[in-house]
DNA sequence: ATTATCTATAGATCTATAGATAATGC
DNA sequence: ATTATCTATAGATCTATAGATAATGC
């Protein structure tokens, strides 16, 4: 059960799960590029279709044929667990902007934009994470995170900027709120940071003061563009 | 094109499209409850797997055959569109309790949370809803509600209970937000009421006084067990 | 020489319908 | 008698793999 046929150099670092059978970047030049071109066609698909999309439609869309898929991911697990650990990566980069910042509050600020930002910016990841979370149960993505947002929090508190009845929980949920609005079309995905400001309103001390609002309300014939999930351009030009 | 052949009798309140061919309420007993079978069963699979659910699924499911589906929605997009009708059907009673509200601030809270929840109790309605954006652009849920939500925003800028630099559309996003809980499994649907609070206080004018907050926050333990999707009564058994 | 790709294919599942059989309401 | 259900089935699409063919790196 445990592949004792892997070769030994093939010790690279395994990201999440410790047996992972890491699927190395691949040696050849083209099988490098069909690799990244299945990745991206299955980030479309799966923000399309869902964890079910049709994995021989990703090959399709990839311009490659099946079994190249299944080369490259044995398991549609595992091809979920690899954009899983792709977009992990990506938010691992934004620990250092947290801790570079000057005040608790605006640590936590940080904190929310960019785990949302991260999460509307990809339609496929609520799918790929709630797969995940099945397949995976220890894992969770802000995991890295935890103790230390929960020391903002205790801090933020302390020198009044917020509210003293939430918790770093609460953080947790709201944020994942708002990068919901990636997956309602792409008008919404467009108002995060709005929203996430009011959020962040609703967050702090009552009596700290509240900056100006980022961007504009959309007004109704952008709205209606936006609930008829036009696309991005689309929605952009409506604009 | 007009439907000749309907009975003049037939004249149930056409729900959403004046032109649609309303699949009449089955006269047989065992006709109506294999119909509301299939309903169920379709809420419970287009939750889980999308609007692209297996239609045989669904009928297994009912433990109807599948021609029994196919009488009943001829096309997917037919089961889509009842399922869409009932659902707004829900969100109509709601209009009466927003005029009865005292003040227009309560009336938008009214608004909010019993749009909020309504999202939050069907897992399905997210599919259901973008679908329907394609198969009916010019039907919106909420459309009945615009005028009518527009002055009560307008009133309670008047009257200092919410903020300026917001808009019913921002209320509208922002209850969708908030709706989409329900889709990120059982523990976070438990916590909208809570996040919905929060939300309500980022939009309320800046120094009007701030109600407790609903709930509690989740624990780390709590969160876990959301976070890796648990059916409701485990998350409950959880809390 | 090695590594990866593609084509072809078996078996499963899905959509959609036709035709035979069963249940209801008048 | 009417209305609805079920079984069976054709054709499409999907998953997963075997085996023949092509592209790369040393």
């Amino acid at each position: 059960m445990t592949s004792p046929t892997r070769k030994p150099q093939d010790g690279v670092p395994a990201p999440s799960a410790p047996e992972r059978t890491a699927p190395l970047p691949p040696r050849r030049r083209d099988a490098r590029l069909n690799r990244d071109r299945l990745i991206a066609s299955a980030r479309t698909l799966l923000a399309q279709h869902g964890v079910d999309a049709s994995l021989e439609a990703i090959a399709r869309q990839a311009e490659v044929g099946v079994a190249t898929l299944y080369r490259n991911f044995p398991t549609r697990d595992d091809l979920v667990r690899v954009l899983y650990d792709l977009a992990l990566a990506q938010l691992h980069a934004v620990r250092g902007e947290i801790e570079a910042a000057p005040t608790p509050w605006e640590a936590l600020v940080i904190y929310t934009e960019r785990v949302a930002e991260w999460l509307v910016a990809d339609p496929s990841l609520p799918p790929i994470l709630r797969r995940m979370a099945v397949l995976e149960p220890s894992a969770r993505p802000a995991a890295e995170f935890d103790g230390f947002i929960a020391s903002l929090v205790a801090r933020a508190k302390r020198d009044g900027t917020l509210r003293r009845d939430v918790d770093a929980v609460d953080l947790a949920v709201l944020v994942t709120m708002v990068g919901s609005l990636g997956g309602l079309g792409a008008g919404y995905a467009g108002q995060w940071r709005r929203q996430l400001s009011i959020v962040l309103d609703g967050l702090r001390a009552a009596d700290a003061p509240r900056p100006r609002l980022p961007g504009r309300p959309l007004n109704v014939k952008e709205y209606q563009a936006t609930v008829h999930g036009l696309t991005r351009r689309a929605a952009r030009a409506a604009l």
